[in-house]
DNA sequence: CTGCATCCCCACGGATACTG
DNA sequence: CAGTATCCGTGGGGATGCAG
């Protein structure tokens, strides 16, 4: 049915019943899942950005959670930080090569979420109506 | 850099500073980011499942968040239900066109996860360790 | 078997103030 | 500019019990 990946694979299938903690989908996709990883990963896919214009650029986020998540997404290798010695500091953050190779599926993704969300939206009013 | 999608379409990008409750794709992520959907919608990749099967399938979800989360993809139409009127009660969820629509990216993102686990884990343990 | 209702906890994350 | 520290509210989600 797509050309992209084949879903029917047994393998790589989580929680068939063991260990959930160990379960190399569920790290990550707990990762895909907080608030901001994925739209700072998507925000930082045009090139590098320093702090403050990463604030800008996803202007709801609080500082807080975009350090924490600048820090999360390093830890894990999807990003780099580079600190440029001037007065005041200045701070860059880049994808790392990690980083860039989860942009794909990622934009899968978000196609597919731009393609059909209508279709969710009268579903969800469909639902609600009944 | 993949033959996939092209990360760097312009459009269909969120937050570039508009309002974020109507951006399509944070609305989506949302729904693949909360703890079970995407486990779910994988597990019923097979095909049709019992709500017993599915708990079983996947064991450390709640009946609580079994029964809402299907609830939840059922609204957005990732999944429809069908009570068989035995006695007791059968019900059988599967996933609707829609839903196996999603398999795709989603396989691509688990399939992601899954070739980069090794590298993430050794990030971590490296910045873990500096 | 398939669910709803209730209680309750805790971690995600927002607001604010302070530092190099 | 680029963070850190603290406080605190909200809600996601687990445990348990009850019902068709």
């Amino acid at each position: 049915m797509s050309a992209l990946a084949d879903p029917d694979r047994k393998d790589l299938r989580p929680s068939a019943g063991f260990d959930p903690g160990q379960c190399p989908v569920r790290d990550v996709l707990d990762r895909i899942g907080d608030k901001w990883s994925t739209l700072l990963v998507l925000t930082l896919s045009d090139g590098p950005l320093r702090f403050g214009a990463l604030r800008r650029a996803v202007p709801d986020i609080s500082q807080r959670m975009l350090t924490q998540t600048l820090r999360d997404l390093q830890r894990d290798g999807l990003i780099s930080r580079h600190v440029f010695p001037t007065q005041p500091p200045a701070v860059e953050y880049r994808l790392t090569p990690l980083g860039r190779s989860i942009l794909a599926p990622l934009s899968a993704l978000t196609r597919w979420a731009d393609d059909h969300h209508g279709e969710i939206r009268q579903a969800r009013a469909a639902f609600d109506a009944g």
